[in-house]
DNA sequence: CAGTTAATTTTGATTAGTCAAAATACAATA
DNA sequence: TATTGTATTTTGACTAATCAAAATTAACTG
């Protein structure tokens, strides 16, 4: 059974393949995202290819298999199902739960996960609005906006935030920019790299077009 | 940090201290607890002898120090309170949790733990009617009787069940001896070796002498 | 195209935890 | 008391994961 260890690389070469878009890490980046010096990361490459659960091209990089893509998917469901479980059942508050899913991911058993699962009604999002890939390994990203790029003055629905430091976590909460709330984009300022944000019954808000960029919208009906 | 090993090692001597009422542990029944080989707890038990959470004399055994004890508990306080969320807020069978608690024990962090203690309303007792330390490393073992020498023809309540195997707990479930349960022991036999138990509405129950030890019991009043 | 630079890989060492098997100590028995 | 047997300890080796630092590769720059 694979460690806690090699389902964090697995883990990270998933989430790094899907926000960047290319589909090679570089072993340096990977280094960098498990915090260790580049030449473990190469050791560590080596070993989960041989598993057959990457393809490793020495000096360009790291991709999964279908294998590893397979197992990576298990990860990120337990991942979200126990974030999920944190905030609806034991009262954590949604801005602190990703350390804590952290660990426990790797340790919850197969039954816990499913009776977790059906306990929560078998959601499709996690706190985060990230969507929990199924028992059978399939997930599904629904097209959405952001900030920068959906309909001035329209009324929106915040669906996804795509950044999990608990920092960012707490400023969002502060302001109000849960997954659920409605808001409209005021103003757009190219010059600025800004974007405003009106939210009922709320002084206007303003963020940098790369903050903004981190809430994924979708239209009211 | 103590790793996980390291707070194995001294649950299972915790436990053992208290069940055999010894207070030093010969190293051939700690390899034997911990499914290693003699040589291995030897090595384990100098490490953890220069950490200072046990005491070490070769040739004789092991025996916790004062800080070790502590540590113990804690982690002992983990599995519990592990154990009764397990039962009382996921829904699981109290048969088989033991196992799910023995990692989860590890992982989970200080406020995630006193988080489950207050959802739970400071318990005192797990699923088994085994006793939660508290926060601070204190324990509290009520003085019980239990079914080989608890008075004959009263009515006794079962406060707890001293073996942990699951095969043993399924068969118990299935008797319906569960903490809580009231029954009275009907006769006992010292040619059979035997105690029989009886469970209101059932016919009687026959246990070995050895089984009926395994069962706590406080009188009703 | 030669030289510099940056990323990557290699090499050698370390730590925690383990096993197999040889060596040792002690207690009991003849 | 010498011998036997059992528990324990020691020794040497292994695996997974890591780091530091040296060596290599490839890409860019003048």
């Amino acid at each position: 059974m694979a460690s806690s260890t090699v389902e964090n690389y697995l883990k990270q070469l998933y989430l790094e393949e899907h926000s960047t878009g290319k589909s090679i890490v570089p072993m340096g980046r990977l280094a960098e995202l498990m915090k260790v010096v580049p030449g473990t990361a190469t050791a560590m490459v080596k070993a989960l290819a041989d598993s057959g659960l990457v393809r490793y091209s020495p000096r360009a990089g790291v991709r999964l298999t279908p294998a590893g893509n397979q197992l990576a998917l298990h990860v990120l469901r337990r991942h979200r199902l126990v974030e999920l479980f944190l905030v609806k059942i034991v009262g954590f508050d949604w801005s602190e739960v990703h350390d804590e899913a952290e660990e426990l991911e790797h340790v919850i058993s197969e039954k816990l996960l499913e009776r977790i699962d059906s306990l929560l009604g078998h959601p499709t999002v996690d706190p985060h609005g990230d969507p929990i890939p199924t028992a059978g390994g399939h997930v599904a990203y629904p097209a959405a906006d952001d900030f920068v790029n959906c309909p001035l003055r329209r009324r929106v629905q915040i669906v996804r935030i795509l950044d999990q430091q608990p920092r960012f976590l707490q400023f969002v909460n502060q302001c109000g920019l849960l997954p659920g709330t409605r808001v409209q984009v005021s103003e757009r300022n190219p010059q600025a790299d800004s974007v405003s944000i009106l939210l009922e019954g709320k002084s206007p808000l303003t963020l940098s077009t790369a903050a903004a960029a981190k809430f994924q919208v979708k239209p009211v009906a």
